[in-house]
DNA sequence: TTATAAATAGAAATCATTTCTATTTACATT
DNA sequence: AATGTAAATAGAAATGATTTCTATTTATAA
């Protein structure tokens, strides 16, 4: 947590109640978490956070590489914890329980030379969404 | 077109005018396309096309495995025409001119078995974004 | 303690996308 | 060529996630 409050004095944000229990939640939890989703854990714990200032400190955040966006194919906003920023990885989604993990593991740069050879390209971003059952949902039966 | 045509058939869809249209468009131009932007150039045709219908035509053609759908940071929708459908490929996309080349190369196989082993997980699907400025546009000045 | 720039809530707006329904059309079968 | 039918379409309206706006509150540096 501390790490966390730490980055975020570094990017020159105050560390406000609402900042800190948007942490909280998602250090608490380790699947992915869409902005109305968080207004109502923060509403059960007796914090009412407003809609738009859930969108924004989760801007903030990701801003300050500590949230992940993720690429739903909902095409609903989603963010998620990044446990090992200024690393290059990837992340693994469980399409049953909406965990993510970490995968620290990027083959990018071959495929990125490929591209830059074969199509005279200039690559210059990549994400890779990648999405399956972890170890626990493998092994479950469909709901 | 006849290939594309066929593929619609193959699909029990009707060979209608608007999906011709559409397809034609995609035919012509290298680069990603909006609902909203297919609907102004099927106007200046003198086909008037309503949004609902360009929807519905651009989720068949996708269904069909004739377009595919680009994941773009606007979270607006956005397709292109697949020019090798049924070989695992990615596609690369132009951040200024919006041409979409296919990548002939997929190294997926190697960090999803990363994946299966490390986290004793199931891979099921995967989609790889990649970005930069083409052949042409790199040697650009900025706008 | 105070000043002030940043943070926030809540209402309202935005706007891409989807739904609904009446009408039209492609095309298989005569 | 004519016809029947399911599929396709337009247009209006609804939806709903996300963003904007503004008045108020708050964190924190001085």
């Amino acid at each position: 947590m501390e790490k966390y409050l730490a980055v975020l004095k570094e990017h020159h944000f105050k560390i406000t109640p609402r900042r800190k229990a948007v942490l909280e939640l998602f250090l608490r939890e380790k699947r992915y978490l869409g902005p109305y989703e968080i207004k109502q854990m923060l509403g059960k714990a007796s914090l009412e956070v407003g809609l738009p200032s859930i969108y924004r400190i989760l801007e903030e955040l990701e801003g300050s590489g500590i949230l992940v966006k993720i690429e739903h194919s909902s095409r609903r906003l989603y963010y998620c914890l990044c446990r090992k920023p200024y690393v290059s990885h990837h992340h693994f989604i469980c399409s049953k329980c909406n965990k993510v993990e970490e995968v620290e593991f990027c083959n990018f740069p071959e495929i990125s030379s490929f591209i830059e050879k074969k199509l005279n390209a200039r690559v210059q971003h990549h994400s890779l969404h990648i999405e399956g059952l972890c170890s626990e949902c493998r092994w479950e039966n469909s709901p």
